[in-house]
DNA sequence: TTGTAAGCGTTATCAA
DNA sequence: TTGATAACGCTTACAA
């Protein structure tokens, strides 16, 4: 790779200027600049980011932090996150978490030694000290503390919403299912549905506890479900997820959805709208929150200051073929 | 955060002395070596990895280029290299490409600027030049060429098995999606099957057009290879996601699988054995795959050479529940 | 309008 | 066994 100084010496002129016609600071006479970037040209210049980021001690690196980019909920925030960024030239230094304190602030540690100017983390505890002693911006994507910045979906209402729809579907005897405890937006959700249905009138409700959101577990906790519930005619899911693999056992058990029973998932992840029936679901616009997020780590970044700290985003519901129809 | 210079003077010695502690180069006296490594705890001293990368030209970064981190199958390949690489302590600058040619230049310059010791890249176009030119070793993940190093399913045969599988299972008008031109491993899958096909007595075989991976496209393609051939009892679906599709299409014109018609995918994502009937699919095991690459690059970064370029893993076929039984 | 030189935080060479 | 110091490639005073 050429360095400065050799396209300082093919343009006759010193490493300062062509660093000003780089930077587009400070004069610099025309007929310097032409020849400086025809050295550029000719040499294939470009700037070594390490050298700048030691200077300047800032780089164009930001550091994302996610549980699992195989959990299919992920990707679609990393994907909003990477665009945005793209967009400003900055790149990602990408890590899977596993929800695991040790992993984050190992990740956290090296984002610092590698001058990253920011960090978008989905943890569980945004409130740990690895966040709290950084001093660069952190924006919390998905999950979120009350006082610091982040971008979340409105899973209480989205819970509220998944009650209401199932009651007003027909539903009676229903199954909520409660995501793991550690996990924020999970427990909104639960809370929002047990708000609108423990004041529903003639409805009974239950209650199983998932302990992730993996597949093993998805699918184990479907049988489960079925297991200890055969009569439930209503499930609210954790994630899509779930709702799909209570869908399958669903299926398997020969009910007929939605008749049987209805379904109703969190996130509408792509894969959501591939199962048979479709999965109705609290749609979490993920790509978007991604994007919020990267813009407000921008502005933070950019301007050291910014107005809306918390960015909520609505949720909607998807309605599919788990749930039936009514007028 | 603390420098080197502060750390020294802290332990009373040279910054080389805490450098030769640091990196466990050259004689240092037990009694100083504590004192220096109480000054760093005492300080919370982490290395400045830039100025590391610096001096070093070579970093601990590696960049890690997916077509779209959205698309199931690459979140599996992702995780392997994440997981392979965290164990020796590289980090990954990721992005998406979108198999686009212009925007893996961008990443490829960008991965360059930033002293990447290796690339990982699943490409449509291993020859090209933003490669070849590069002076770090480059693994071609999922995707291959015939002289560079690469990690890759054995597509070909997988297109063999896929296409016998059906043909021992009885579907006798059997059409094949034929995926993207530009990837590679939709060809090779391809020419299996037709392979097979070609020579099998009896059977009659159409072709669809498939013009990329996406989500909406695996949708609208179903719909238009019911359309044109209603009559098929069999397809080989150019990926899990494309035969998901056609499972829902298949399942909305109330066709009984496997009896009417059988699917087989390509991929073996996790959606696939969450739909309904589980989807017969032939694996490529993707997490292994991001793993080997991972290890080959590392072998590469640090002994200069390494044995074996090529590593091509071997295909699957998952007995599902869109195939029918045979003995 | 341009050049000289210091400094960013490391490591490695050389001398002590 | 340790310390001074140049160098990595860049940016930014400051001087010219």
């Amino acid at each position: 790779m050429a360095t400065i100084k050799e396209v300082a010496k093919q343009a006759g002129v010193s490493v300062a200027t062509v660093s000003r016609v780089l930077n587009e600071t400070g004069y610099v006479h025309e007929d310097t600049r032409a020849k400086v970037n025809q050295a550029i040209q000719h040499l294939h210049y470009t700037p070594n980011e390490v050298a700048r980021s030691l200077f300047k001690r800032k780089s164009k690196l930001i550091g994302l932090l996610l549980p699992d980019i195989t959990n299919p909920y992920f990707p679609e925030l990393a994907r909003g996150v990477e665009d945005r960024m793209q967009e400003s030239n900055y790149r990602l230094i990408f890590g899977n978490s596993d929800e695991d304190e040790h992993k984050e602030r190992d990740y956290i540690q090296t984002f610092v030694q590698n001058n990253v100017v920011g960090v978008i983390s989905s943890t569980n505890d945004p409130n740990a000290v690895s966040y709290s002693k950084l001093k660069i911006p952190v924006v919390f994507l998905d999950r979120t503390s009350d006082d610091k910045p982040s971008v979340f979906a409105d899973g209480r209402e989205g819970g509220r919403i998944a009650a209401q729809e199932m009651v007003r579907r027909g539903s009676r005897g229903i199954v909520i299912q409660r995501g793991p405890q550690q996990v924020r937006p999970a427990q909104d959700r639960f809370l929002g549905a047990m708000e609108v249905l423990e004041s529903a009138p003639g409805v009974t409700v239950d209650i199983m506890q998932n302990a992730s959101f993996s597949y093993n577990e998805a699918v184990q906790g479907a049988k489960e479900l079925f297991e200890k519930f055969p009569q439930t005619d209503g499930i609210i899911a954790s994630n899509d997820i779930a709702g799909a693999a209570l869908l399958h056992e669903a299926l398997r058990l020969n009910k007929r959805i939605p008749e049987d029973v209805q379904i109703i998932g969190f996130d509408d992840i792509p894969l959501s709208s591939l199962v048979y029936p479709p999965l109705s679901t609290i749609r979490q616009p993920a790509y978007e929150m991604g994007r919020e997020a990267a813009e407000l780590l921008i502005q933070f970044i950019e301007n050291n200051l910014v107005a809306q700290h918390k960015i909520q985003l609505p949720v909607s519901f998807m309605e599919r073929g788990t749930t039936r129809k009514v007028d």
